[in-house]
Parts: C-alpha cells; sequence; structure tokens
RNA sequence: GGCAAGGUAGCUCAGUUGGUGAGAGCGCGCGGCUCAUACCCGCGAGGUCGAGAGUUCGAAUCUCUCCCUUGCUACCA
C-alpha cells in the first residue's frame, strides 16, 4: 500500500482570496484526485497562516480583534476552496491551539540543542517589512523600497537558527536528489542562494510583535513565521517531540509540497534545515508553480486586476468550477508562469470539455438509443479496438503525473478523446446503421463507451463534477482505480433512456463572454 | 550588476545525443459528413527556425559575437 501526502503553502490571511491562491488549490487538488485513484492513503492538507504584524495591524485598523480578522479570513478561504470543489483532507490554521502548543515545543527542543541560540542584533528595521533590512537593500535615500520610509536602528536580542549549521547537507540532498525541487530548473537558483545564506532570526520582541507565538519561558519574545508556518506542515498531522502520533508516522515524510516559487527559498532551504534539525526525513519532491498572468500582465493589486475566483465563475455563468479547474491545471507547464484571458478560457473550454470530450458522449449515446433503444447486445462485446490506445493513454497520463506534468496529462487525455472521435467518423456508424450492418454499428458504439469509460476516470481529477455526469449515464463506478481499468467495464443490458442523455458540459455562450469582458 | 532560461507558422508552443522535403494544437480558409452541444472528420497555410560569423559533406539543433525577452538574485500563491 503506497500513501500519498500532498500538502499546499498556507496563505497569508490579511486578504480574500485570489486567482493565484486558487491556482494553487486547484493544480494541488488535481494531484490529489489523480493519486487518490492509485493509491489507498492519500492525505491533502491546506491552510492558513495567520501571525504576524500585518495581520495586528490591519485588523486594529478594522477596529477588530487580529483572531476575528483571521477567523473572518480565513472562512474565506475555506469558502473559496469548497466552490472550487477542493477536497482537501484538513484545513490547518496557525492559530490552531494544538499548532501553537507543538509550535513552542518544537522551538523548545531547538534551543536545548542548541540549533536556536540567542544573539543580540544591530540593524536597520523597517517596521513594514517586519525585518531588518540591509543597506544595499534601500533606496538612495535611504528608504525602504516597498514602503518608502527610512528604517529604524534598532538594537535587538532575538533567537537565531543555525542554518549555516545545515549548509553543506542541504546542498548536498539537493544535489544527489535530482527531482527535489520541481521544476529541476530551479535547483540551480536554491544552490545560487545557498552559497550566501546566513543564520536566520526567528523571533520577534513581543512588544514589537504582539500577535504571534510566545516563546516558552521567554515571553518577551515570540516565535517569527519560519518556525511558525513551515512546521505546519507536521503539526498538522500529529508530529509532537515528545512522540507523535500514529496518523504523523504513516503520513511523513510529504509526497510532495505545492508552492509558490516565490516561496522556494524558504522551503528548499529553511524548511529541510529545520527537518534535519528535528531528525526528520525531508519532503520528497518540492512542487514550485509559476504566477498566472492576467492578459499577460502581473497580476497586483495597485494595477487594479486581480481576479478573484467568483468573477470568473459569475462573468461565465458557472455553476460548476469544472471548466475553471480544467483550464488552470492545463494552462501552464507546471512551473512556469500561466497565462489567463477571458477569450482563451472560452476557447481552451469549449473545444476540449464541450465539443470533443462531451459531445463525444453525447452523440454516441443518441445513436445507441435511436438504433437500439439504448441497449446493449451481447454480440456487441468483447471486440474493442481501442482497448490499447486507451490503455496506453491510462499509462501515459499516470507516467505525467508522476512527473507532475498536468499540462501534459491533459493534453494527453484529449488525444484520446480525439482518437475515439475520429473512429467515430471513420467508421461511420449511422451509415453502417442504414445499410444494414446492425451488428457492427453495435460494436462501433460499445466500443466507443467503452474508452468513454477510461476517459471519464482520466478526466475526474481535472473535472470531477462532468466525470461523474459521464460515468452516470455510462452507468460505471467513478471511484475505479485507475490500475483496475480494463475499458470492457460495460455489460450487455440497457444502458440508457433518450431523456436521460444530457450534455455534460455546455458551450460558454460567446455573447456571455463577451460581455464579462467589459 | 551577477546567475539562469529562452527567442521556431496569426496565437500558444514541440522539436532526445547535428542528417529523409521543418512539426502539433487553437484560430482562419476550403471540402466532407449528418449520429451529436452549428458538432465531428479531411485538406491547406508556404514560417530567412532573433541577427551575424564560424565548425561540418550537412545545423533550428555545436562554437563565438551581438540584439531582445523572461526568471532568480531582492517580503507577497
Amino acid at each position: 500500500m503506497e500513501k500519498f501526502y500532498i500538502t499546499t503553502a498556507i496563505d497569508y490571511v490579511n486578504g480574500a482570496p485570489h486567482i493565484g491562491h486558487a491556482y494553487e488549490k486547484i493544480l494541488t487538488d488535481v494531484i490529489y484526485r489523480h493519486f487518490t485513484q492509485r493509491f489507498d492513503k492519500t492525505y491533502f492538507l491546506t491552510g492558513t497562516d495567520e501571525h504576524g504584524i500585518k495581520i495586528q495591524k490591519t485588523s486594529a485598523q478594522n477596529n477588530m480583534s487580529p483572531k476575528e480578522l483571521c477567523d473572518m479570513n480565513s472562512q474565506k478561504f475555506k469558502d473559496a476552496w469548497k466552490a472550487l470543489n477542493v477536497d482537501y483532507s484538513q484545513f490547518i490554521r496557525t492559530t490552531d491551539e494544538q499548532h501553537e502548543k507543538v509550535v513552542q515545543k518544537i522551538f523548545k527542543k531547538l534551543v536545548e540543542q542548541g540549533d536556536i541560540y540567542k544573539h543580540s542584533y544591530k540593524g536597520l528595521y523597517c517596521s513594514g517589512c517586519e525585518c531588518f533590512l540591509s543597506e544595499k537593500d534601500l533606496t538612495e535615500d535611504g528608504l525602504c523600497p516597498d514602503h518608502q520610509k527610512a528604517p529604524e536602528i534598532v538594537e535587538e536580542e532575538n533567537y537565531f537558527f543555525k542554518l549555516t549549521k545545515y549548509k553543506d547537507a542541504i546542498i548536498k540532498h539537493i544535489k544527489t536528489h535530482p527531482d527535489f525541487i520541481v521544476p529541476s530548473f530551479r535547483a540551480n537558483e536554491v544552490l545560487n542562494q545557498l552559497e550566501n545564506i546566513e543564520d536566520i532570526s526567528v523571533s520577534r520582541a513581543t512588544a514589537n510583535v504582539s500577535w504571534g507565538i510566545p516563546v516558552l519561558d521567554d515571553p518577551a519574545q515570540s516565535i517569527y513565521v519560519w518556525i511558525d508556518a513551515l512546521t505546519n506542515y507536521i503539526t498538522a498531522i500529529g508530529y509532537d517531540p515528545d512522540g507523535s502520533s500514529e496518523k504523523f508516522k504513516e503520513l511523513w515524510p510529504a509526497t510532495v509540497q505545492v508552492i509558490g516559487k516565490d516561496i522556494l527559498k524558504f522551503h528548499s532551504i529553511y524548511w529541510p534545515a529545520i527537518l534535519m534539525a528535528l531528525d526528520l526525513p525531508l519532503p520528497e519532491h518540492l512542487l514550485a508553480h509559476g504566477w498566472i498572468t492576467i492578459d499577460q500582465t502581473k497580476m497586483s493589486k495597485s494595477l487594479g486586476n486581480v481576479i478573484s475566483p467568483e468573477t470568473v465563475m459569475e462573468a461565465f455563468n458557472l455553476t460548476e468550477p469544472d471548466s475553471l479547474r480544467y483550464y488552470m491545471a492545463s494552462a501552464a507547464p507546471c512551473g512556469k508562469d500561466g497565462n489567463y484571458s477571458d477569450e482563451d478560457f472560452k476557447e481552451k473550454v469549449n473545444a476540449h470539455l464541450a465539443n470533443s470530450m462531451g459531445n463525444l458522449l453525447n452523440r454516441t449515446l443518441s445513436m445507441l438509443v435511436k438504433y437500439f433503444e439504448g441497449d446493449i447486445k451481447p454480440e456487441f462485446l468483447g471486440k474493442n479496438e481501442l482497448k490499447e490506445q486507451a490503455l496506453e493513454a491510462v499509462k501515459a497520463v499516470k507516467h505525467h503525473f508522476d512527473y507532475f506534468e498536468i499540462q501534459e496529462a491533459a493534453q494527453r487525455i484529449i488525444e484520446l478523446v480525439d482518437i475515439t472521435n475520429k473512429y467515430v467518423t471513420d467508421n461511420a456508424p449511422w451509415t453502417l446503421a442504414k445499410e444494414g450492418q446492425i451488428e457492427k454499428c453495435g460494436i462501433v458504439l460499445t466500443n466507443v463507451l467503452q474508452v468513454m469509460t477510461v476517459i471519464a476516470s482520466l478526466i475526474y481529477p481535472f473535472c470531477p463534477n462532468i466525470a461523474k455526469a459521464m460515468s452516470e449515464q455510462l452507468s460505471y463506478d467513478i471511484n475505479t482505480k485507475l490500475d483496475n481499468i480494463t475499458c470492457e467495464v460495460l455489460k450487455s443490458g440497457h444502458l440508457i433512456d433518450k431523456e436521460n442523455i444530457k450534455p455534460v458540459f455546455l458551450r460558454l455562450d460567446s455573447e456571455l463572454a463577451d460581455k464579462s469582458k467589459k
């Protein structure tokens, strides 16, 4: 029995979720759902990162307590993932009591074993950044480039984590595990960054940052984001320095941790170092995805082009998230940036989901009803020329997922659809029916329907609702494991009545799409 | 500035270690079909493979120079 544990980055709750957050969760969910079709034990963790001075400030501005703000925004993320059919197993919040307790214990353990030490530090502190800046970070006027104000000179005694102690081990790990960082071209970037690594500050004066987890036995210091946030991946599933849960022992190390390319440094350097200090194995893969740009422009609040998943759903009047999921997961080669545009979205989902895949099922079932009253006769079975191609596609899709080539996997599925459409046209069952070659006609239709069950399974991770609609019309069990796919599950007997044949995905209306562009 | 990746048909891109006349998808044009969600199938486009030079019997594929783009370096999915 193979296990599969996948995580997303936890989102900072200083605002509402946007399409970039959604992209990561959809991508993760697609991967997760695929592996649920293969493995018995799968687990998907997501959540929110809730401490820090930004939350503290934003909540004060809004006359709320930090916890109230976190509760409110965290709920927005949960709602968004529900709307997008993101089927996480657990949603962790860094304000969860269990998490906070274990973080304190981890911190204490690292202090006791000498991996965390106290150190007086004098430097240029920007309260906006919530961190010390070096002089080269500043503008010519000596201002923080991001907040346009002068940093203060602050001397503070903080706790530091001995990152440098693990530098060589991390370099070695990256070099000996070429598939640790996906895509691999990012590994070079990380190795470069490792050259100039220093110990990192892992606490803040509670006087400055009160919204954080206090250091055990030293409440004047609160634990900074690295130890707090990164450890969520293990605290959520029951890690405890004093003895971890069975669940933890079963799930850790994570199979793949999905993150944005911007936080790869923290996940490929800080996080492995922390794990090494705790004597825990490292995750098998870090999957660093790119950004979603909007109409070729990077999405940002200042440009006012931030799109939320709801905006897209409403613009196209979508009742199900399947098409958005399909588009986002297959829009970009994994790791590179992908672009979102209304036009491209409409074009892709219409072509693939409606015209090719949906219509294929529709036309075939219609003929089965028209010529055979919806019955599959025994003599139609067992002569499927498409079987090999269908099983080949299953193999290829699995292979692509093994390497997190999600776009390629989607392409391969559509390729199988195209092959099958061509098969229908080439064999022209409507002509066979007219010419009285009734058995051959039935065989052709049955062959196609058998392939459709395979397609339903393969498309399921991307489009769970569409896949379910397909499987219902085929009386197929969508929970079939990929290893059990035979391309001959349909048996003789009555399959469907005319009134139960329904398009599984309707074309996006062009007028509607035009409207949404305004 | 440093490190890295890339510039191939209108668009998005494939093109292993150099070698049959340079490809796919989408869009577009024409043709076919009529079972189907005005769908599906076939055919076509003639792109100096960023520019220049070099190596070679032969280069989109190797070398050098130049131009341009992007990523990382430098909080943020």
